[in-house]
DNA sequence: CTTTGACTTTTAAAACAAAAAAGTCAGACA
DNA sequence: TGTCTGACTTTTTTGTTTTAAAAGTCAAAG
């Protein structure tokens, strides 16, 4: 064999192209052209495009639980913590917004596995959330009756202002705006309205 | 003239059938037969579709900013405030959440004034709750730097969850859901991370 | 074991025709 | 004069057909 490791290379040019241009736009041929083969080599090591999407997607959620799971370890607070979690969420959603906007959306084929795979993504997310408040109750930082409770509906509502206007033009600025809003809104979270509210 | 408010008819004809098919799957003509009249007879009140949708939209935004009003002004305790604006936003968002979903869309027409009048809702909206949190703060309830950035924070995030999955299924249970999420996301804003959790 | 050329099938896009709805106007009727 | 309708034109939406493109298959070559 030429490469030892091809499938890595097939799957390293289907993520940058699913990231610019998101799987449906994204044809097989553009793929294997990326790497000046045919796309029949593709079948070789992938029965169909679906199992592609399928492998891009699994890396790039393993990598961000990865990300997300060493960034709560090495948090310093709860507060600190819930910041990681908006700054990991938008650092890996943001590359590849169209391509994860695609497998939510109801797209063609697909979106059986998507389902299943991103439920399971959020399962994972809120253990680790979960497990965190429960570190900060215990260090007696927090004072929670029900950490899993209040993990899930963080990241419900995180996920909701992050679906604002998953529309069409890539704008920066939306982005930003929305960063913000997951922000503030953890602060205000963490706060409380009883409370004095948190110095930047 | 055999009606003495023939353009109040129209409007709740119109109203009436905007909440049940939205704006757009709405034909003039089926707002004139409800009536017994041509559609002729609509355009002698109306010189067209997009004033009708605009004079609906603000007679039901009007009733919505009075319920707040009402809702916040009896409200005993700044919890009970959210708790109401959460209520009163559900009980006039979900039997028009078709008509307020074109509105938002990139329909056709219209668009021009829907934005404005959305973006003016909201900032009364915002107005409303930033002045029951100042009382809030006043009585000693509530100890808050900011309550205008509290107040829309708050707001923006209780819109975004009542955005998720505008599909078309008027499915009843996802507007259960939502509104739980949003009764839930509320308790824990108004708690915060730190303090006895509120029983219910 | 990889890769490709030639092929069939499936899916998405473009073009077009048909239907429906929006909007106009002159005039009827009380 | 205020209210409404019939007959009409224009615009928008919808459905159908055609066309192109992409997905997927297979035998065979290096």
């Amino acid at each position: 064999m030429k490469e030892p490791v091809q499938k890595e290379r097939i799957l390293e040019a289907a993520r940058k192209r699913f990231a610019h241009f998101g799987s449906a736009k994204t044809t097989l041929t553009e793929i294997a052209d990326d790497l000046s083969l045919s796309k029949q080599a593709l079948h070789h090591y992938f029965p169909d495009k679906q199992s592609i999407i399928r492998a891009v997607t699994t890396q790039l959620l393993e990598q961000y639980m990865e990300a997300l799971e060493a960034a709560l370890a090495q948090s310093s607070s709860v507060f600190a913590a819930l910041m990681a979690l908006v700054d990991v969420r938008n650092r890996f959603g943001r590359p590849n917004h169209l391509f994860f906007a695609q497998l939510e959306s109801d797209g063609q084929w697909f979106n059986r596995d998507a389902r299943a795979m991103l439920l399971g993504m959020a399962r994972r997310e809120r253990r680790l959330l979960e497990g965190r408040l429960a570190q900060g109750i215990a260090s007696g930082e927090l004072r929670l009756e029900d950490p899993r409770a209040t993990a899930r509906i963080v990241l419900e509502t995180l996920t909701a202002i992050g679906r604002t206007a998953r529309n069409c033009p890539p704008d920066e600025t939306l982005f930003e705006t929305r960063e913000r809003q997951q922000r503030e809104l953890v602060t205000l979270i963490y706060n409380g309205l009883g409370k004095e509210t948190w110095k930047h």
